[in-house]
DNA sequence: ATGAAAGCGCTAACAC
DNA sequence: GTGTTAGCGCTTTCAT
């Protein structure tokens, strides 16, 4: 663990002002043998500018955080990645907290006030009215993944789930399902409320669905269960994501049903784990790397102006179909 | 977007000095009175303190990095979740970069002298001597998650990976196994070489080994389809990790292999896809989260007593036993 | 082109 | 117990 130099040390190595030193560092008017007397001075003592320091005096820290509610879920990660991306790209750090409930996502955008971070991305899975007043409140740009309030203006990247949904229910349709059923996760999430109103557009008022407790496998696979083991039981299960739909595979396998057979299964959020599952999990591709991008590109954007006015991005679905809902579709 | 408030203000309104301001909400030696106006003043303002000035002032920022090869690889993620829950338990923020490849690795612990964190644990897939050269130089404390030179003198959290391979072997040679084959990864990465040694060690110099181009199930399925159709083909598979065993699942599938019954398969790491996968995977258990964990504390020791001794830890193995290598074993 | 000096917001001596 | 003052390391006027 060594020592630091600090700019002050550097400008006396080099026989000129602090001022000079800095100027000469970052670029700015100076004499040529200036430039490179700090510049040698610098290399000599190993100088790196504190950052710390450096925020203080500018007023931004070069830190940008996302903010996610469960990063166990393999979707946020791939969002993740494509952030971080982006984000260091453009010179940005990225922070990456783990909200859990809508309470500790709260506080976190609250804790933007301490001034730690110039931006925020930020994946709620429950949109509350407290959640909408810290957004408002907070002295840096928030971007929201999801939908929010139109009230709000705030930038927000959302997922076309209706039509993703659409797409599925469609696809099912035409390898012959009757009926469709809808393993949903929790209905008080922003994904649960969404996906299964649009679930109920798509297949009909009619059309059965479940809710699982939470948006796991093993939750599926519970709710699963159940809902294969009724006398009435569908021919076909939409899976609000791709960890309730391995679940609903597991509840048919150990029921005897044979996938896509018996029962034909479509997940959403077309992840690498659906892709690795077998059978394959068809997937409703609903673009999560993009939409990461694309936050990342709007944070940055208003950063750069933050008089821009608030935009609503919705990125595109559409259907990666594998062999879980289609025994021609590769493995 | 709301404009932040200073200590100044605070102190003003309240009619005290900024100094009394700062004890009074700091909890230090002050009247009763001066508290409760304070207190007042700062809440009637919205005040919350700024990070970065408190950081400059301090001389350390509450933030802790956490730098990782391969953010992709979900066992890395299972770790971040455990080192976000500690550090957070101590009131430090968590910064996650994703190093890519080793001069990624290095460029970023050489940041560290920016200053932006406190400490950093570091998971890196190849050490290099410019690493160890960087570790040495950085003017905070860092953790490495995995094995390190004797001469480094650094703080260490390592999985027992030889005890998991050699507890995988026998237990494969328990289950009937007479052929057991190595899926590793590079054998130039840290756990490839430790790992691949390890099964040496276990199943003697002549048991075969095959390396993948790197630790996914893509490369695991590649490498496995040509093992798989030797003519002295194995008749069980030690992979070195997860992703890897996943692809040698799926070329066994291919090639009409039953599992476990023509080929008995066994991954490192124990991640939640191995257990989602059917046939459930037997995993070494290297304690991914445990390491994470004990990866945050040591880096918080350090960080209260710089001037302990490194200490090397090595997290136990255990292995989990499922249906990839034994028809009774839970699916 | 350069140096002196101010100041970002906060905390910690130090003197009263 | 409180106010005054210095200063963390840096950038940026403002004179010169």
């Amino acid at each position: 663990m060594a020592q630091r130099a600090t700019i002050t040390q550097v400008a006396q190595r080099a026989g000129v002002s602090v001022a000079s030193a800095s100027r000469a560092l970052n670029g700015l008017t100076s004499a040529t043998a200036t430039v490179e007397a700090v510049r040698a001075a610098a290399r000599e003592l190993g100088y790196i500018p504190d950052a710390t320091a450096r925020s203080l005096k500018l007023g931004r820290t070069l830190q940008l955080a996302y903010a996610v509610a469960d990063i166990g879920n393999p979707v946020y990660v791939e969002m993740m990645g494509a952030i971080q991306e982006v984000v260091a790209g453009a010179g940005y750090r990225l922070l990456v907290a783990n909200t859990g409930d809508a309470a500790g996502t709260v506080d976190l955008v609250t804790s933007l006030q301490r001034g730690y971070a110039d931006g925020m991305v930020l994946s709620p899975l429950r949109v509350t009215d407290e959640l909408v007043e810290a957004i408002a409140q907070s002295p840096v740009p928030v971007v929201v993944l999801g939908r929010m309030p139109e009230a709000a203006a705030v930038d927000t990247v959302a997922p076309d789930s209706p039509g993703g949904v659409a797409l599925a229910v469609a696809h099912l349709r035409e390898r012959g399902a009757r009926r469709i059923a809808f393993v949903n996760g929790p209905f008080d999430t922003t994904p649960g409320r969404v996906r299964g109103t649009a679930f109920t557009d798509a297949a009909g008022a009619d059309a059965i669905t479940v809710a699982a407790t939470d948006f796991t496998a093993v939750a599926g696979e519970a709710v699963a269960h159940e809902l294969l083991s009724r006398p009435d039981r569908p021919d076909a299960v939409l899976a609000a994501n791709d960890l309730l739909a391995i679940g609903v595979l597991h509840a048919a396998d150990q029921l005897g049903l044979q996938t896509p057979g018996d029962l034909a299964v479509v997940g959403v959020d077309d992840t690498d784990l659906g892709k690795l599952f077998r059978p394959s999990l068809t997937s409703v591709n609903l673009g999560a790397p993009e939409r990461g991008r694309r936050a990342a590109e709007l944070l940055l954007a208003r950063l750069q102006d933050p008089g821009r006015k608030p935009q609503q991005i919705v990125v595109p679905a559409s259907l990666s179909v594998r062999r879980s809902s289609d025994g021609k579709g590769s493995r």
